[in-house]
DNA sequence: ATTTATCAATTACATTTGTAAACGGAGGCG
DNA sequence: CGCCTCCGTTTACAAATGTAATTGATAAAT
C-alpha cells in the first residue's frame, strides 16, 4: 500500500518497457549504448525507439539518469521485486477472490521452480494453513453471485 | 502454446475490459442493460462508455452477442480461467526465471486462500519437488548475468 | 579548424485505450 | 399515426503506446 505517495508509477509499465527494465535491473546500471546493443539482440527495435522508451521510463520515474562523461547512465528507481509484486497483485485483483487459488495452481504448475523455492513455498503454505478460512467468499458482484 | 491461431486476443485485455469481463463471466450471459447497471455501481462510466467497451470486446473476439428480442445478450468466448492463466503466465515471462519463486512467495503471502486451496497447492508442490532442479538458471541476458 | 561520429532531444505518426456525445432504427404509448 | 424510449452504431477526441526519422549539440578524428 506504499503510503499513497506512489510517485513512481509502477503498474503502468508497458510490455515494451518491461523489456528495457529487465535489462536495466539485471545490469544494475547501464549506458544507453550498451542497453541498445543488448536489446537489439532480442528485438527489432531501432536505436531511436529504444531511446524513446528510455526517456519515457525516466519521465515515469522508473529510471534515473546520471550524466557521466557525455553519455547517460541509467539506473532503476524501483526494484524488480517491487515492480513484479505490485503488478502481480494488481493482476490478481482482477480475479474473483474465490478463483485465486485455482489460478495460482495453474501458474505454479507451469513454472519451473528450484527445490529451494519449493521448500520455501511449502513452509509458507504450512503457516498460512493454520489461519486459513475454510471458504473464501466470492467478491464478484454485490448481491447474487453465480460462481460455481 | 495454443496452436498459434490465437484468434481470440487474450492477453490484450485492458484494465477497463477486465472489469466488464469479470461481470460477464460471473453472470455467464448478460444483457447490456444489466451489465451497465451493475458496472455503474462500481464505476463512474457513462452508458456510452460501457457500450463502447462491449463492442470492442466483441471485435476482439472475447465476447459474442446473440440478438434476443431486440436487445443483445453477451456471452464470453474465453473462460475466465483461460484469460487469467494466460495473463499470469505472460506476466511471469517478464521476470527472470530465477526470481519467479520469490515473486510467487510474495504473491501467496498476500492472497487469502482457503484451506482446500492450500492443501491442493501443497499437493502440487510435493509432486513438483520430486522433479525440481536444484537450481534454476537466470535467463536475463545472453552471456553474463548479475542476478544475485 | 573541418569533418565526422555520437548521443540525447525534438518531432512525427499510426494505433490503442479511455471516455462519451450524437445518430438511427424499432417498439410502445397516446 | 406520430412521439418517446431503448438500444446498438457511428463518430469524436484526448492520452498513451509502439515505432522511428530528423535535428542539434558535442566530442573525436583528421
Amino acid at each position: 500500500m506504499a503510503t499513497t505517495e506512489t510517485q513512481t508509477k509502477i503498474g503502468e509499465i508497458t510490455p515494451s518497457e518491461w523489456e528495457l527494465m529487465r535489462i536495466v535491473w539485471t545490469k544494475q546500471t547501464i549506458y544507453s549504448r550498451e542497453l541498445i546493443e543488448l536489446l537489439q539482440q532480442k528485438r527489432e527495435w531501432s536505436e531511436s525507439t529504444i531511446k524513446t522508451l528510455l526517456r519515457r521510463l525516466v519521465k515515469k520515474g522508473l529510471l534515473t539518469t546520471e550524466k557521466e562523461d557525455r553519455r547517460f547512465k541509467y539506473t532503476a528507481l524501483v526494484s524488480e521485486a517491487d515492480a513484479m509484486n505490485e503488478t502481480t497483485q494488481q493482476l490478481f485483483d482482477h480475479l474473483c477472490a474465490m478463483k485465486q487459488g485455482a489460478t495460482l495452481y495453474h501458474l505454479i504448475d507451469h513454472l519451473t521452480l528450484s527445490q529451494a523455492d519449493i521448500k520455501q513455498l511449502q513452509q509458507l503454505l504450512a503457516t498460512k494453513l493454520t489461519t486459513a478460512p475454510a471458504q473464501v467468499a466470492c467478491d464478484c458482484l454485490p448481491d447474487e453471485c453465480h460462481c460455481d
